[in-house]
DNA sequence: CTGGATGCAAAATTTTTGCAAAGAA
DNA sequence: TTCTTTGCAAAAATTTTGCATCCAG
């Protein structure tokens, strides 16, 4: 436990980020989340580990580490963006359009189509977006 | 000219949208559109047509065009929704990161293998987003 | 120490809404 | 006529910012 925040500790400073109570507090809801929190929902549950953490730390704060790759914004609903901790391998995602629920998953196939795709027009892919908003199949 | 604007008038009714003047200033923007407008940009560009109009307006006719399928929202930025014509064939943009240009492309395998890899996770897709990130080649 | 981070509250942006008047079918 | 749409202006919702203070390194 105290070593999963050492450790997270040690790779934002190796991002060149400073740690703070309330960043680590920040890290520490995305890597409990199992869902896609938005920036106010980041708010309420830091505030559970840190009562004293304002909702401008937070936006600050992932608009930081977005900056340095250690986190990746997302706009499933077109409401308010929700964010992830980039520490896992790239994924898309799966929306299910009846319960709200983002399924992750990755095809080394359609990334290299779609690299192949953006090659032919002349561009080199710095990111992408892939987002399937899907319903559970009847026979499903 | 009057032709093309009786097209949509008559394309408009046939998903029941009912017609006004101010939806066809905004359907007229869209059409003559090269680019993919915000709400703003199209508020004015729809105010050269119609001074009257509003920007409440702009906002609630675009929703009701994106509820009946005419209309196709993007958020290309992440700073306000870029929208467009849903007359073309579907398609995935492509944005230049320096430019902030939008490119348009179709790949029928890429859209076969997200369509299975929905399959395999007991998904049927209703709609998708794709959107590479990319800058022009060196030697592009 | 010193520059970057924080909290607070105000401001900026983008989008939505209530309501009375106007318009489409 | 009847139901929908519009304009206006106010309100919401989300994100950003100024500034004095605080804290990490």
């Amino acid at each position: 436990m105290t070593h999963e925040i050492d450790d997270i500790e040690a790779q934002l400073r190796a991002k060149g980020v400073q740690v703070t109570r309330q960043r680590l507090a920040i890290v520490n809801v995305l890597r409990l989340a199992g869902d896609h929190p938005t920036a106010d929902e980041i708010l309420s549950r830091a505030k559970l580990e840190d009562e004293s953490i304002s909702q401008a730390t937070v936006y600050r704060t992932l608009a930081a580490l977005e900056k340095v790759g250690a986190v990746l914004k997302n706009d499933f609903d077109g409401a308010g963006a929700r964010f992830e901790l980039a520490d896992r391998a790239h994924h898309d995602h799966l929306i299910d359009l009846d319960t709200g629920e983002v399924i992750e998953f990755h095809s080394e196939l359609i990334e290299s189509l779609q690299a192949q795709i953006a090659a032919e027009l002349g561009y080199e892919i710095e990111w992408h977006r892939l987002e399937l908003y899907a319903r559970k199949r009847p026979g499903g």
